[in-house]
DNA sequence: TATGAATGAGCTTTCATTCAT
DNA sequence: CATGAATGAAAGCTCATTCAT
């Protein structure tokens, strides 16, 4: 009845995004006389507009970001990113929610605590820096959410719940290498992980001002196979006791 | 007549801009043997208009940042923004090179050449460490200007010049520490000082974020003592050779 | 097929809108011994809608009123709403119909016929206030649709025999009152019941306004009395004869 | 710099708003030279939009009123309303503060303290009624500020300072007549006046309604003049002792 | 009878920028 | 060198109303 500032009910938290149901154009063949999909589908509009809402501020920020252009891109109207998600600030911090539950549903799949150390650390720098790769809007996102301090995702309830295994994981792994007389004492999980988010986040984040600064291109292939070399021989030679 | 009209494109910050083509005021007449026309007031408009620039970008991003802010907080009219800077867009790249100028400056002042390369690491972390968490305004910048993929940056001419000798320094302290057998070879210096700037940069630069979503306050003065010398350890774990 | 276009027109409110011609639903075959078809949640829809209406008109004027707070105050689906009044303006124009009913109602059961001149203009003066008192939201309708000009009354039809029998009354009163050597001659009874309800309108309809500019609380229980009392004075001071 | 919230400086207030000095199109014949009406002429556009602002007040309440229409009906960029007096509601508070100046500073021009006291009470009844015939607006106004229960008139302060005065000339011209042997005793003067304004107001304000539901033209000549000696009658008839 | 989804038009407000002196 | 007045374009958001079931 009233603007609902309900929370958008799409996706199950932690379970891979449900491969978007294949769109009018994607099957366009063979099509039964079913009843089709009916263009009022409150998931897919929410799901749509979550998409663009990511891309746009992924490409503007959250000031330079306009709800307009979000509309146009979800092909929805302007007033239904209103009606579902309240404004536009309560829209950054549903894409942001959505953003975390996406790369740490994914970094639980990698299965870190059963494999064995080194290589458990391995598989977790270079994850990190193949999302970031692949996902360039992650990094983005998270730089205007901490220009405004947080602000949004202190009002997050999932957030936290979203984490606490993800140390919990990591810790593991520590533990088990320092126990096999692989791994040196007393590392700090939140302290690693922040050190190899910070080795790739800063290289991939930051290219457009290093590249210019330092006159190379960060981004070449080239390039890109040396810094994954480079963080992992970092990490690992700090980690490993030899 | 208004001030000559602007070519819009970027003038010299910080120079005074060629004076406007004489005002009705003054040519009337002959001019008189001239009241010492107000010793430096040019200077100190555009300074503050910086130092209130570099505050309000840093605290809003480009797209958010307001020329009436920063009018305000320069204690100068609006109008007078536009006559020295050109634009808004201009304005931020005056100000991200200041800001270049000031880190790189300092850098300078380090003597890394002189001291023994290890030492000389050191205080290159250290520096970086402290200089972030003085001057946060610069990670925020930074990071603005990703956003807009160093659009204005690209278009500036000093900048390179600024940061060549910059990565000769290092490289010079990396050769200096490999020959005295300290350091591990083929050590890239642009390489190890993104390296070294990421893990200060992501801490600091997300450290909202990071605070809310681990759940712990990354600022406290002990977390800050802890992170720095992680830092340490981790980049000489890997560059010493023992 | 939606429920038979209305003409936008108004409407007899209260009374259950023609039933829509059958919906696919409805005729789907023989229709069974029927399950008695919710009894009369038709009556309590719209009874709700009139009485979330008059609230929000009252509080918020027509202007300001809001179709989506009436919805959710009545507990029923805006869409309900025009499914039973057709617009807001119509809407408007029953809840103000409903509004004269009732004060007129009212009055009518004050016998002011049967009683003995002076006590009836008492009376008729006491219950005025008393209900405009009692019913604030009253007065506030009243000023908006003279701020529209009586552009919905115009419309109304009911309106007209509403009020003649009134006036009528108050004639009859002062009639009497004359012919028995008690009121002064040549009362218009409109003129009078105008001056009656303007007395007690202006107090209470501008009692904010009026608080403010004269410093001073008036719908304070003395200043209420105070007031009863005053217009009482008023009003039969001119008309008693003595 | 910052969009001003200043007090808009324009007329000296009781002083009669200067009658609009004649625009271009009104002298459009002989135009001397001159320096002409310059369009960056700060007090006359604050006084075309308070001019403006009060009709579209008048005419659609707080609610109904469209910045749009004020500015087009005051001839100026809609922006320059923000920037003279920072929102719709501050500009409301504006509109109704003038308006009160304007009723009071006619009010003072009576020089009621100056006359015999049975005329004074008449000089005030008439004046009321026809400062209000002459200024509906002034009635549209404070309706909607009784709507919004006086919240912009409570964050006045020149309010109060225009009443106290007022108030206490019909004190006085109260005391007089009663030491005069011609009125009752104990007359309160914020009573009596808002029995005055009363009963004039509701049968002007309310005169659209009040047509109607009696089906009589009440602004006819004849019935404007049969009120307000109908009015005068009811006051006296109750103040005046014989 | 009833409802959730959706929208076009328009609202107040903001902003970078320019005009005139 | 400096400024108050002014603006066009667009932003975020709201609203009465309609669609489809």
């Amino acid at each position: 009845m009233a603007p609902a500032r309900k929370t958008h009910k799409s996706q199950p938290p932690l379970a891979p995004p449900a491969p978007p149901t294949p769109t009018k154009r994607a099957r366009k063949g063979a099509r039964p006389p079913a009843p089709e999909p009916r263009p009022r589908d409150a998931d897919r509009s929410q799901g749509h507009i979550l998409e663009a809402a990511t891309a746009e501020f992924a490409a503007h920020g959250l000031g330079g970001a306009r709800v307009d252009r979000i509309a146009e891109r979800a092909g929805v109207n302007k007033r239904l990113i209103y009606y579902y998600f309240g404004s536009k600030e309560d829209l950054f911090l549903a894409v942001l929610e959505r953003a975390y539950e996406s790369i740490r549903g994914e970094e639980q799949r990698l299965n870190l605590t059963e494999v064995e150390p080194i290589e458990a650390i391995r598989r977790l720098i270079a994850f990190t820096w193949n999302y970031y790769l692949a996902h360039p809007e992650f990094l983005t996102l998270l730089n205007s959410e901490n220009l405004h301090r947080a602000r949004h995702l202190k009002r997050s309830t999932k957030i936290l719940t979203l984490h606490s295994p993800f140390v919990q994981t990591i810790a593991d792994v520590l533990q088990r290498g320092h126990k096999a007389g692989l791994f040196r004492a007393g590392v700090d999980p939140v302290q690693l992980y922040i050190s190899i988010a910070g080795l790739a986040y800063f290289y991939l984040g930051n290219s457009h001002t290093l590249s210019t600064i330092f006159a190379r291109d960060l981004l070449a292939t080239k390039a890109r196979v040396e810094r994954l070399s480079h963080m992992t021989d970092l990490v690992l030679g700090y980690l490993v006791r030899d």
